[in-house]
DNA sequence: TGCTTTATTCGTTATTTAGCGAAATAAATG
DNA sequence: CATTTATTTCGCTAAATAACGAATAAAGCA
């Protein structure tokens, strides 16, 4: 794997809605409508989730599981990047100093 | 650390010279003429490297170390983000299915 | 002091991204 | 088959980002 796609799976974890997403999914797979409802973000329309499960995708961070029924179900494709967000998540101290 | 700066943290790695960037300031402190020069990217002028760096530093990752001479030092203030570039790194075989 | 090096700030331009309403697709259900 | 539910695609706009040349600042050197 080279730099340009290390850079994007990074730039597209860079978006509070997509790593909420990603952070739920680390959870458990799930379908769009529980990613649309569960975003404590804030709340987003059906077309911007969806586009921001596009950005997921092709990063290859997730990847679609399979359609039972009316619903799709998500998985995460890079387990590691739950552990990645744990460990940015613990560097609270790290980043007072500079007023975040 | 809340959710918008996580995301603020891998915004600021998701593109490949900031992520070459602390790459290299990973294997230790060095000054801003060694990032212009030590991009295997590609080329880039000074005025873009210097934006690349308050990127950086105002997501928390790196830091202004101190100033020797005329050359200006900065270091990696969250180390774990080494950890996690090169946990991505590694998964290479996750992503040979989306065509990355 | 004047010159050179190192790095930043400013101003501008081109490109990308985020978000959403409207429309389209697909599956289940009455 | 018409309707509802779940999700995506399309088309658009506003905002953010990337990049760079010119100008600026600060430190060391001739």
């Amino acid at each position: 794997m080279n730099l340009k796609q290390r850079a994007a799976v990074f730039k597209a974890l860079g978006h509070p809605a997509r790593l909420a997403m990603v952070e739920r999914l680390g959870r458990g797979e799930c379908c769009v409508c529980e990613l649309l409802e569960g975003t404590d973000y804030r709340k987003l329309s059906a077309p911007t989730v969806s586009q921001h499960l596009l950005v997921l995708k092709s990063a290859g961070v997730i990847t679609e599981e399979e359609k039972r029924g009316k619903k799709i179900y998500y998985r995460l494709r890079m387990p590691c990047v739950s552990a990645i967000s744990l460990c940015v998540k613990e560097r609270e101290e790290a980043l007072g100093a500079v007023g975040l």
